[in-house]
DNA sequence: TCTGGGGTCCTTTTGCCC
DNA sequence: TCTGGGGCAAAAGGACCC
């Protein structure tokens, strides 16, 4: 669920009868994703303001159905206020499995049209459907094509922005919001463009778009008309050069499927500020322990451990050291982890949040040599290992450290064996 | 109104080596 | 021997995205 929606001038031409020469760029864009997967277990409450988020007390809202976002409502607001501005809607816990059930589900169908698709997140994707066309028709043609066969076989609904490049796909998507397909032909990409705010740009957020604005640039046809090394100045090298070229409808950027993974973490906040530093300990084991876990199943090892920690008062810090050898062992995660946190010689400071991430991937594979000389850190491997495919048996967490078992808990129930 | 959790990318600073 | 500075990698912070 994008947190910004804009309203387009009329330029752009609906699936009608579009000049789609040269636009095989598709962005396909989910509609209120989360919220749309929680109806279909909820057909009674379609039609009404449906708000999904964490329940807890200091959770944010994950999607809203759009009778909800009629009251205000949107991504990434405070529960707290969510509830207030629509006291009437139903709050629903997230399902992940189900969204990611979903989610696959597109993936697949999008596979079946074109192999190249890049999925950005859970919800959205481009596709270069270049190849596409002999077979199935016209951009604009397979774009609806997507969008029914979205509907049908997964009974959640999407948009589609369809334009010769990846940045104003994506716009275009947005502007088609909800149940809705758009092609900008090449042509008319910067009459489209230019009269959108600067906060439409793919990259500005609230911070940029407040520096934009300070120098008088309220649209991104402001912007085009602005010589690139004032951007570059106000921006940054790199940013206000992207920008500009954006600007002027260019984005060289191709659809390219299968992105490696950069880094992996977890963290968690609190459900309440925190001073005590066993409990740190314990939940950057925890966390140690989840990232590992799945850099294992990806088959990856990671060189460089980072801690996060943000304070009651919300501002946050990183810390990182980078290990000798990669690794995907969650006691040599959790001990430089720990070792980085006692670094900082935090005394009763109140925490709020803490996170361990991974960074500096590669593939496992390449490390085996090392790791078979390396006899104790193999050890620990091979117990990790075997956790793993207990905790694939049983259930995550049926086996874990003695220091994350509470003692009051009742012993764990183990399903049935299923041969 | 009080701010999640998963990430990516960019910039600046710092330390090290030559 | 002291100093300056280029080049590089790591570290830290921050903005942004969904």
């Amino acid at each position: 669920m994008s947190r910004r929606q804009y309203t387009r001038a009329d330029h752009g031409t609906d699936a009608g009868a579009p000049d789609d020469a040269g636009c095989t760029v598709l962005h396909v864009d989910m509609d209120a994703f989360y919220a749309s997967v929680s109806l279909l277990e909820h057909p009674d409450l379609v039609g009404s303001p449906v708000i999904v988020g964490g329940g807890g007390t200091r959770g944010v809202v994950l999607s809203a159905t759009y009778e909800a976002r009629a009251f205000g409502v949107h991504a990434a607001m405070p529960m707290a206020r969510a509830r207030r501005a629509c006291p009437h809607a139903v709050v629903l816990e997230p399902d992940h499995a189900r969204y990611a059930q979903v989610s696959r589900g597109v993936m697949a169908l999008f596979a079946d049209i074109t192999p190249l698709v890049e999925p950005l997140s859970l919800d959205e994707a481009f596709l270069d459907v270049s190849g596409a066309v002999r077979r199935l028709g016209r951009p604009a043609e397979i774009a609806q094509q997507t969008r029914d066969r979205v509907a049908d076989e997964q009974g959640v609904s999407c948009s589609v922005g369809v334009a010769s490049t990846k940045f104003v796909a994506k716009l275009a998507s947005g502007l088609a919001k909800p149940d809705g397909l758009l092609v900008v032909p090449h042509e008319q990409t910067l009459a489209v463009l230019h009269p959108l705010p600067v906060g439409a740009l793919w990259g500005v957020g609230d911070r940029t778009e407040e520096t934009l604005h300070r120098f008088g640039l309220r649209t991104i046809g402001d912007i085009a008309h602005t010589p690139v090394d004032t951007l570059r100045r106000v921006l940054g090298e790199a940013g206000g050069a992207h920008l500009f070229e954006l600007a002027w409808g260019r984005d060289p950027r191709s659809v390219v499927p299968v992105q490696s993974e950069r880094s992996i973490g977890a963290e968690e906040t609190f459900a309440r500020d925190v001073d005590d530093h066993d409990i740190v300990h314990r939940e950057l084991l925890r966390l140690a322990q989840r990232a590992t876990a799945r850099l294992r199943a990806a088959r990856l090892v990671g060189r460089t451990v980072s801690i996060k920690v943000r304070f009651a008062d919300f501002t946050t810090i990183t810390r990182s050291r980078t290990l000798t050898e990669a690794t995907d062992v969650s006691r040599d995660v959790y001990a430089t982890a720990c070792s980085l946190f006692d670094g900082l010689g935090l005394q009763r400071a109140r925490l709020r949040l803490v996170g361990v991430r991974i960074e500096g991937l590669s593939d496992a594979g390449a490390q085996q040599r090392q790791l078979l000389l390396d006899e104790p850190t193999h050890g620990w491997r091979d117990a990790e290992r075997a956790v793993d495919r207990a905790s694939a048996r049983f259930g995550a967490g049926s086996v874990r450290p003695a220091t994350l078992v509470d003692p009051d808990e009742p012993p764990p129930h183990h399903p049935p064996r299923t041969r």
